[in-house]
DNA sequence: CAGCCGTGGCT
DNA sequence: TAGCCAAGGCT
């Protein structure tokens, strides 16, 4: 037997045994929840992935339903999981299945392709798992596997080793069984061939396994080096009615937190007083300063010095409108506020 | 191509 | 602790 049909039968006879085969959107397992579930998952791991994949799929059961829906909501039900741009894309591309597609999700690959927030591997993997086609992924977890499978040398994602693993992978598809191979792949990447710590001891590929049978295993994927990081100073403004009602901005629908609610910001102090200034009344006295925070992104640090006005009372000359807004606690919920402004509300004295 | 885009968990 | 990075894609 050859050694590309050995790799899938061994694979897809471990994963009959100790693949996960509970996973939400594997019940039922159609194209839309496979689609909603590779976006989420995207640079996400499964354990976050879990809670908001239900409750997306409570608001929004079937691709119609997210079209429909206003960006707002799909915005709030994504707060929390990062990469909002993500979220407009989904919600452009059910747009488009709409319009396009009848409604459904086109089963043509380079018409998945074209479809906002879906790439070469995400587009490999609805078609794989959702209709059994020969299409190859090629996410994270493959890399780690087919790099060490094959003691493949040089940065991931570099062309020519990105362009040498897809080859590998498209080489390596069974003639059947498609999703069930997909998830194993993904399954043996994520439980046992992982970044730290793998198990080896029990992996069904440990003796065909280069890095394995040379004892090179941690070499690999081989870690590009990276920049360090800047930092970024920011303050932010928590201008408190006596009710408790805070007033909120939306931020542009590109950059960080893109389409989410957060604070008003400023560039300093005293940038931030003429603002307060500005944005409402009662704001005279000196602010509390709240416990100065770091949110650390992919690409920069963020310093936050809040500063804390309570007994403010609106503008009248700045009407509520779509950037700016005065909300209750009772309705932060309701809106897509970001992971830290979540938590320095909810910590507010 | 390299920078941009979040968050939480792990070591 | 501080860095690393996870079911990537877009510009």
């Amino acid at each position: 037997m050859s050694r590309t049909a050995d790799f899938a039968d061994t694979l897809l006879g471990w994963h009959a045994r100790h693949g996960r085969h509970d996973l939400p959107w594997q019940h039922p397992r159609t194209p839309y929840r496979v689609w909603v579930s590779e976006i989420m998952l995207q640079q996400t791991q499964v354990k976050t992935v879990i809670p908001y994949f239900n409750v997306f799929m409570q608001r929004f059961p079937t691709l119609t339903a997210l079209a429909e829906a206003p960006e707002a909501a799909v915005m709030q039900h994504w707060a929390g999981l990062g990469y909002y741009a993500r979220a407009r894309n989904l919600h452009r591309a059910a747009q488009q299945c709409l319009a396009s597609h009848g409604g459904e999700l086109p089963e043509d690959f380079d018409a998945l392709l074209a479809l906002p927030g879906i790439g070469r591997s995400t587009a490999g993997a609805i078609l794989s798992q959702a209709h059994g086609r020969r299409h190859a992924i090629l996410d994270g977890n493959v890399k780690r596997v087919l790099t060490r499978f094959f003691a493949i040398d040089g940065d991931p994602s570099s062309a020519a080793v990105s362009a040498r693993l897809w080859r590998t992978a498209e080489s390596l598809l069974p003639a059947t069984r498609m999703a069930d191979y997909t998830q194993a792949l993904m399954d043996l990447g994520a439980t046992l061939c992982t970044r730290a710590k793998p198990g080896c001891g029990v992996c069904p590929l440990a003796p065909q396994c280069q890095a394995q049978r040379s004892g090179t295993v941690a070499q690999y994927p081989e870690r590009k080096t990276r920049k360090p990081v800047p930092d970024r100073d920011i303050h932010m403004l928590v201008l408190q009615r006596k009710d408790g009602a805070v007033l909120l901005e939306r931020r542009p629908g590109s950059g960080i937190w893109g389409g989410l609610h957060s604070l008003p910001e400023a560039a300093d102090e005293t940038a931030a007083r003429r603002l307060a200034k500005r944005l409402a009344r009662g704001v005279g006295g000196d602010p509390d300063c709240l416990p100065p925070f770091t949110h650390v992104f992919s690409h920069f640090r963020l310093n936050v010095r809040a500063l804390h006005w309570r007994g403010c009372t609106p503008n009248a000359a700045i009407a509520d409108n779509d950037a700016l807004s005065w909300l209750a606690p009772h309705e932060w919920p309701r809106i897509g506020l970001p992971a830290p402004i979540k938590t320095l509300l909810q910590d507010l004295p």
